[in-house]
DNA sequence: TTCATCTTTATATTTTCTTTATAATCTCTT
DNA sequence: AAGAGATTATAAAGAAAATATAAAGATGAA
């Protein structure tokens, strides 16, 4: 299902936007401030975004130019009638439409059902994974932990993708090289290893433990640090 | 001064626009069927046209259509809101915008301004988009840093076009060959690879960095410098 | 033809992957 | 609880794969 993100803060509006979105068949999310907003967006991974310029705590531009450094995710841009005016640029740097208060519900529904449409043409749709602190990202083929971004290779984006996928869950060796590989296991785990332990490097530079859990005899899974 | 086009027949309507865009400091040409409209299209070079959907004599997606087989000027359509939903395609079918009845001067007038920009305020043609310190120039088929004109070739423009519709974006070899040839991939990367070292050649003489970037095993993007 | 663009070819460079070697850790037995 | 044997961790070297670039050849339009 198609999920969405609102940011803004008067609750009023918020609830409207979300009343609609859910009648007509969306998963909604609501956020009042700009870190709020950032937030969310950072833990799942949204179809598309509509975002007040006004609002406490960062404002809708710096909240525009955040998402903007991980994701192409269509966002509009909802404000006052005067205010679009001075920001007109606001749309080359990112935006992918906007809407004035006071808005008709009907036009917000149209225009966002039309960028979900230019977006799902274009095969743009970021897939994220989230566990705890780490987002994996396919669009940037990068791994965040809080918000600095990891960039794995080729295989290690592979393993990790299976981990995330299912956290908890057991991998032996023989099922990561298959998997991730895309081969028939021959009997060398050496490599599986050093990738782990690679991968193990990068991550705890940037949080507290690797998430990396090993099972000794039976294999690896992904875990709460 | 900008020309804009006003193809409306209803008479309030069409009168109300012209006034405010006039005011604005537009000259402006009313026409008041569809065929009237396209007839006046082909006389003279307008920067942008509003049209509204319901006409006599020849539907606004006819006219639509007719002006897209010669011009890629801005379009906005005008049109009762029950009408636009079920005409969402229209804007992958050309429009570039859309406006509902009954609506409110000021924003009709942003949404031109908008268009006008995006569409390089001059003359009918091309589109712009913008990227950092880099703007791919349609009309051209130029790309400039700073100010520096840099001439980009057919292949080499379709190219930087995709990477830059969305920036930070990893295409795949395939990816680009297949959009930017519209042809079917054959397994042959070498050729993706010159164009891009090509580019990255004309770029960097008069940027700090190429902003192009490499990830290894996946693809290139568009990255900040 | 001539010019510019595109593709191919050949070679250099860079990055990633695998292997190797050695150290550390765990399990199980006694 | 100590030690053997197996399993995993890590660093570093070597091999393989992917990309960069220059230059030659092919294509096609004016």
């Amino acid at each position: 299902m198609e999920k969405i993100l609102i940011i803004e803060d008067n609750d009023e509006i918020n609830k409207l936007l979300r009343e609609m979105l859910e009648t007509t068949g969306y998963e909604v999310k609501s956020a009042f401030s700009g870190p709020e907003g950032f937030l969310y967006f950072d833990q799942e991974n949204y179809s598309l975004v509509l975002l007040d310029l006004m609002l406490p705590g960062m404002s809708g531009e710096d909240v525009l130019k955040k998402i903007r450094e991980k994701s192409s995710v269509p966002v509009i841009v909802i404000s006052a009638k005067n205010e679009i005016e001075s920001k007109l640029d606001l749309l080359e740097n990112g935006a992918d439409d906007y809407i004035t208060k006071p808005f008709d519900v009907r036009e917000v529904r149209a225009r966002i059902e039309l960028q979900l449409k230019k977006h799902g043409a274009s095969g743009g749709g970021g897939n994220r994974i989230v566990f705890e602190e780490l987002v994996l990202d396919k669009e940037n083929n990068t791994l965040f932990a809080n918000d600095a971004a990891i960039p794995l290779t080729k295989i290690e984006f592979s393993i990790m993708e299976l981990l995330m996928k299912h956290p908890n869950k057991i991998y032996s060796k023989q099922e990561l090289y298959e998997l991730a590989w895309e081969d028939h296991y021959i009997g060398e785990d050496k490599t599986v290893n050093v990738h782990i332990s690679n991968m193990r490097k990068k991550i705890s530079e940037h949080t507290k433990g690797d998430y990396i859990d090993t099972v000794w005899g039976i294999g690896v899974r992904l875990k709460k640090a």
